[in-house]
DNA sequence: ACCTGAACACCGTTCAAGT
DNA sequence: ACCTGAACACCGTTCAAGT
């Protein structure tokens, strides 16, 4: 892959040093999204990467970014305001699973408060459509987000830990089994669609 | 600290090296809680903590489990179920606070499928009052936990970056500047208690 | 029961210098 | 504009051996 160009080095692009850094961790994982690693791709010294991104979590910002813009875009038009939060949220929530430990890495990017806004943005513009005011649509944003990535970080890694054959223990002491797939993401989205609905919201201009 | 026995070295038992890493992590935050150097404070060398904990994973099982036992329990009799689930919630936030890092920790075990089943268990014997068949107890639960989880997280976070002078840009292009502090956290719950209400629930046997 | 000592196989990051 | 080379200051983990 890496070419030496006519300096004698590989000679990458920021676009090349993110596309490579996404490959790696869709195909190997998180934990062998090295720097190093990544050089070695790249045909580079590890040291070359800083030239691209000052650091490690700009980088995986970037790949965050990337992630969420990957999204399927909603299609406007079809439902009322709250098929259109579910809509919007599964298509996020799909996004983080389609990449190995995506919803790992936007979680970290989240929780560092370096970029995924994409986030927030797109379930911000589709709970607006309901008539909430700036801030309650906002906070219900932010809800919503932690909940879809906290979700989908769970999801990702219990999968992972199955197909490694790690059984541990039966999970969790809940009365039943919990049923484990989409079921669980749909009713945390569900409650907070309906909990939505019973907020007040100011008049609507007619 | 580390007082050397008649054996010439420092002799820890499990809890010794559980209390260190509390306060490594209380004092100096999660990025100093090495293994190397919580070996240092105790006087040993840092293989002697594998003799303890199989891993530094599990160490740090151990102590999410110890700060969400820290939390301060339910005081049951006052108010119906939704005060309970939001009272709970609080505590449980509030813990997680309460330690430096605290909601990062827990978060990783959580995220893990280590332990940190404290916070579900509390939380699902709240709703549970609520009357909901299990399945929905435990789901609302988890929704909940994540919630809450990665609020605490996102909020601690904040609190850092902010001590350090760290001013980034303002934070999100959400048209008003939200209200970070506890009125977030109490609008994510109520929102969910609010959902919750509106779920059918089986019959209560009279 | 609990620790030492030494090693293995790694990390992210900096910086002067090269082309 | 983009990379090399060499270094700095670290990590978690294993394992035979000691007391």
């Amino acid at each position: 892959m890496p070419r030496p160009s006519s300096a004698g080095y590989a000679r990458n692009s920021r676009e090349d040093v993110l596309a490579a850094a996404l490959r790696i961790l869709d195909e190997q994982g998180l934990p062998d999204l090295t720097m190093r690693h990544l050089a070695t791709t790249l045909g580079v010294q590890p040291s070359a990467l800083y030239w691209h991104f000052p650091n490690k979590q700009a980088l995986l910002a970037a790949v965050s970014d990337q992630i969420i813009a990957s999204a399927r875009p909603a299609d406007p038009g079809t439902g009322d305001w709250r098929d259109q939060v579910r809509h919007e949220a599964a298509a996020l929530h799909d996004a983080l699973l389609a990449y190995k430990d995506g919803a790992e890495v936007v979680s970290s990017t989240l929780a560092l408060g370096l970029g995924a806004d994409g986030l927030a943005h797109r379930l911000s513009r589709a709970i607006c459509a309901g008539g909430f005011d700036p801030q309650t649509t906002g906070l219900a944003a932010e809800t919503m987000v932690l909940f879809l990535v906290g979700h989908a970080f769970h999801q990702q890694q219990r999968l992972q830990a199955d197909s490694l054959g790690v059984v541990a223990a039966p999970h969790s002491l809940d009365p039943a089994d919990l049923p484990r797939g989409p079921q669980a993401f749909n009713l945390g989205i569900t409650l907070l669609v309906a909990g939505l609905d019973t907020q007040s919201r100011p008049a609507r201009p007619a």
